[in-house]
DNA sequence: TTGAAAGCGCTACCAC
DNA sequence: GTGGTAGCGCTTTCAA
């Protein structure tokens, strides 16, 4: 069934049809009536590839992420996906793994599919050199990034501000008493930079040394963190509350604590149901992906109708009190 | 840039092209590499559009599931991902929620974008009384369900044998004298139907009685399984032993029962990151989607290419031994 | 081994 | 308001 059959069945040209299809004006409501009637019937459908050539569109964006089996990732995916369905794109998902040259591939070819934009969630950027295939791609195509930065002609930035959260978390601790506050970190992603940034420009900030020891670097894994901390523990190197850059590592962390049956302020990253499984459960900062996802979104819908986009947004975490930290009293009063 | 320039530069007509690019055999050496050297410096990519217009095919799969935010349809979107695209086919992904209308349409979206296959990731296919639409779909294109049913021709089913686990775990727990085993459950879809019949002829063939009171459906959230369990010990409902569709779950009820510090065995279902970092750790079902997944791109790859593929594939699932339960030595025997 | 040309199904421009 | 038709970029058949 082609736009042919319909035309023929309707007793009417195929540009007719093809202006009914595409909501044209000028056809007049008997004739759309009759078209629409065939069309339904026949149960006919537009040969998409047939309208991407005429149009150069495919009404298709790009996703790109490292893993959507990480808990991380698969919400933004998710509120994402379910975003642009809504407004009438489809989404081609491509997980990369964090090796660089197959990010770099990937984006290639999710370039030679034609999308119509693509979404970069997160990014290891900040571990590699050479950037330039954003630069690229950016020209061919809007480009966006969600927790990731690069300042290009054509890229739309939107993160939230998980370096300011790191320090305000440490502010807190401070406030309440704690010296040496313990970091456990992963991957060093330009997510995890911020946040490393963070915990350092928060010691300083309070006035607090920077010690070596107390920013760890582990695998994202429960028990690679859970080792490490135990170790940590074991050498007698002392610390008051622990910080994570995901909320794995804090789990892992946690029963580490529990093993030698201490209770420190926990507090983790990412806002997942393993902060809320967790027992005592985590506390942990939100990264408002709730938030930003519609957000870019919408600024993609903005961008595709030729107008204007802010290159670069920010947004504030939140912090989302459960058993192992709460906020001192007068810092809720400020909040409130 | 279009395969008419690289004709012209390299000397030859666009069919010569077109052969090289597909990789043709009518084809000099000499040619060959004067056209591919044409195509590399000029950095040309053929338009996918006009492409699927000459093949009808654009090599891509479309991959359905509830929500992608949820574990385990992470993990599987993963792996089919990975898989897929190793394989040189492009992922469409939509996630359509629970309601049947919007995985109908969503199913029908998918065809209209002239997928050359479709994936279903488990399916509330039995709480809908009509499933005409996959029959229609599976006239158009091979479609796969993982972890659901749906006996059409055309229609490829790869499942884990669910209901054989879930009855395994009771004759495994009545072997070590449990009695009163309670089953935490959510959603009635396929899968949740297998694992709940797997309770209940699990009973049976122990000769233990059915009682209402112990298989419990809630809502699928940490709370709301603590609350269900949480009530049913302050209710006095005696059980022994706690079983569960859903880590989620498990851990729900782990929580309720720690709080009135009782320990019990616990099992929970699907293997995830909650079972691991559940404190102490849940024994939990593995659904083999490790296996499932790659396994059905095989069939997949092998109908397209004209093959035939059996149209319904079940594999045994794996207990997945942590601190809330393990099998008694004997059993363990018989494994290895 | 190569080229010419006929589609593939649709959009959009130009006449009427 | 409607129809004719020239592309869009590629595949594939048929001749040469």
């Amino acid at each position: 069934m082609t736009i042919y059959d319909v035309a023929e069945k309707s007793g009417v040209s195929i540009a007719t049809v093809s202006r009914i299809l595409n909501g044209g004006k000028n056809v007049s409501e008997k004739t759309r009536q009759k078209v629409l009637a065939v069309i339904e019937e026949e149960g006919y459908t537009p040969n998409i590839f047939a309208r991407g050539l005429g149009l150069d569109s495919i009404q298709m964006v790009g996703l790109l992420c490292t893993d959507v089996a990480d808990a991380y990732y698969a919400k933004a995916v998710s509120i994402l996906e379910n975003e642009l369905h809504q407004k009438g794109f489809d989404v081609l998902l491509y997980c990369t793994g964090n090796r660089p040259e197959d990010k770099k591939k990937s984006l290639q070819m999710l370039l030679e599919k034609r999308v119509d934009a693509v979404i970069l969630i997160g990014s290891a950027f900040r571990e590699e050199t050479d950037n330039s295939h954003l630069e690229q791609a950016a020209k061919q195509v809007p480009l966006f990034i969600i927790n990731g930065l690069a300042e290009f002609p054509g890229v739309t930035c939107v993160a939230c501000d998980e370096h300011g959260a790191v320090m305000q978390n440490v502010a807190e601790l401070y406030k309440q008493g704690r010296r040496r506050i313990l970091y456990l970190y992963d991957a060093l992603t330009y997510s995890g930079f911020q946040k490393l940034d963070g915990y350092r420009d928060g010691l300083q900030s309070c006035g607090l040394p920077w010690d070596e020891a107390l920013a760890v670097r582990v695998e994202k894994s429960l028990w690679d963190a859970k080792r490490a901390v135990f170790e940590l523990l074991e050498e007698g190197i002392a610390f008051d509350a622990v910080m994570a850059s995901e909320d794995l590592l804090a789990a892992g962390a946690q029963k580490a604590l529990q093993q030698k049956e201490i209770t420190l302020p926990i507090i983790g990253f990412n806002n997942s149901l393993i902060a809320e499984c967790a027992t005592p459960s985590l506390t942990s900062v939100d990264n408002m992906l709730d938030t930003l996802c519609p957000y870019t979104v919408g600024l993609l819908l903005r961008l595709l109708k030729g107008g204007e986009a802010p290159n670069k947004t920010v947004v504030s975490a939140k912090l989302v009190e459960r058993e192992t930290f709460q906020l001192s009293e007068d810092k809720k009063e400020e909040t409130t």
